[in-house]
Parts: structure tokens; C-alpha cells; sequence
DNA sequence: ATTTTTGGGAACCATTAGGTAACTATAGTA
DNA sequence: TACTATAGTTACCTAATGGTTCCCAAAAAT
């Protein structure tokens, strides 16, 4: 009898927790996740609230939410173009353990940014 | 990620929960950390143990890791070599949070998982 | 008549991440 | 004598990520 394929959950390279580090992993996805938090929001009052952000990333950030259904994407056909984001209830949902692990970071902001400024360092 | 003064720490790229990220967000990191909270273990043992890593992720992944000071390594001066490595108290508090993470992802393994499918189906 | 507004798309470039293969040293073993 | 085990290093290549700049339409405001 061939034993269970039941492979650890957090030993591979596609496991649960990696797949989730791969969804919000990307540059810009935690600003814009962040600022739907604070309800429905257009594109142009993301690109205002997040600074820094160009629009190719993030119409590409949006539509890879999208497309992952962690928000919603509403197109009104008037002129000018008006269109609007908000997050889905797996959005949501997905939103509490970041919040865990945010807490987490912000409780050991003076080590993380000890770390990060070790590494720019030795760049 | 609920807002929760008037301090923004979570919405631009340099916030902790993004600088957490990417210290734990390259491929091999989580793996390697998941191999090490179960003990002390050596070059070979990780990389027996970690399908699909070759000598070079391995490496950098560990380098990487000590001086953000995750992880220690212990070199015996003996041959062939012997190099052991072990989770800093800093490392097993870093773990806790993301269990939290791993924790929902695994609830929710059906639809990760169905979200990697349709990005590796849409390329 | 011209500029502004809005939500993009396309082309192009630079940087980074990650993968493969070959090479290293030295003691012990067959 | 040749081979194995260990813990790497190095050079080279490709793919992915992210950034910049320019382009678009059509109505409204100046």
C-alpha cells in the first residue's frame, strides 16, 4: 500500500502559506488592500492615497485582484471614465490574519527596520 | 489593517507588515524556517528535507536569514565540514505570527489553490 | 479653441530573483 | 588508486518584476 501523499502543509514550496505570501507579496497589493479597507474607492483616490504608485502598477495590482476575486471592479460607462474597487467578503476575510501578522510587525518595528537597514546597507 | 490612529503604518511600501514580507517572502525562506523549528539541523539535513532547493538557494536562503539574525550557524572546523543551524529567539517569535497566516491559508487551502490555478492557467 | 479630467494601454528598459552546471578542499573508505 | 561525503563558491543564463514615457477618447470647463 503507497503511503498518503499527506505532505507537510508548510515544507514545500507551494504549500497554503506560500500561496497566500505569493497573492499579497507583490509591491503595491498591501497599500492597495490597505486603503480598501477603508470602503469602495476609485481608481483615481487610490493612486492619490497610495504615494508613490505609478498607473501601469496599479491598474496591474487591481487586475490581479480582480481576476483573484479578493475585490470587485465596477465600470460606469460615462465620460470621463469613472470606476470603482471595493473588496469581496474572501477579501475581507483575508484582510484579519494580515492584520495578525501586521500587529506582529509593528510591535517590532524597531527590529525590523534594524534588519532592512542592514541589508540596504550591504547593497 | 483596520486604521487605528491617525498614523498610517500599513499604507505605503516601507510599512512593517511589507518589510516583513520581504524578509520572509523570497522562495526558500519558509521551507527553511519550517525545517528549523523543528530543531537544530545541518546543511544536508535542510537540504534533504526541503524538496527541490539546490545548494545555491539553500545557501543564500541561510545567509540571508543569519545576518537578519532569524537563525544562527554553527561551523566545526572539522572534515568533511559540519555546519549547524539553529532559530534565533528572534526567529521563534517571527514564527508565531506567521502560523497565524499558515493557519487561515490552510483553512482556506481549496480556494488558494484555485486562484493559483487560474494565474497558471492564464500564462 | 484649448485645456482638464479619468482610467487606462503599449513600448521599452533596468534590476532582481532564481536556476544549472562545474569547481573547490580534504579525510576516510573500498 | 579512485571514489564519496560535506558545505559551499563561481560563472552564466533566463524569467519575472517594476519603472518611465508616451498615447488614447470624449465631455466639460475656461
Amino acid at each position: 500500500m503507497v503511503p498518503k501523499n499527506n505532505q507537510e502543509p508548510l515544507l514545500n514550496k507551494d504549500c497554503p502559506l506560500r500561496q497566500v505570501i505569493n497573492i499579497i507579496g507583490d509591491k503595491w497589493t498591501l497599500p492597495v488592500l490597505y486603503v480598501l479597507t477603508q470602503g469602495t474607492k476609485r481608481y483615481s483616490e487610490l493612486q492619490r492615497e497610495i504615494p508613490g504608485i505609478s498607473k501601469k502598477m496599479l491598474t496591474q495590482t487591481l487586475r490581479k485582484l480582480e481576476s483573484d476575486k479578493i475585490l470587485r471592479r465596477k465600470v460606469y460607462p460615462v465620460v470621463p471614465p469613472k470606476t470603482e474597487y471595493n473588496l469581496t467578503t474572501f477579501g475581507d476575510k483575508l484582510i484579519e490574519p494580515l492584520c495578525v501578522l501586521a500587529d506582529w510587525a509593528e510591535a517590532h518595528q524597531d527590529e525590523l527596520q534594524m534588519i532592512c537597514d542592514r541589508r540596504n546597507q550591504s547593497k
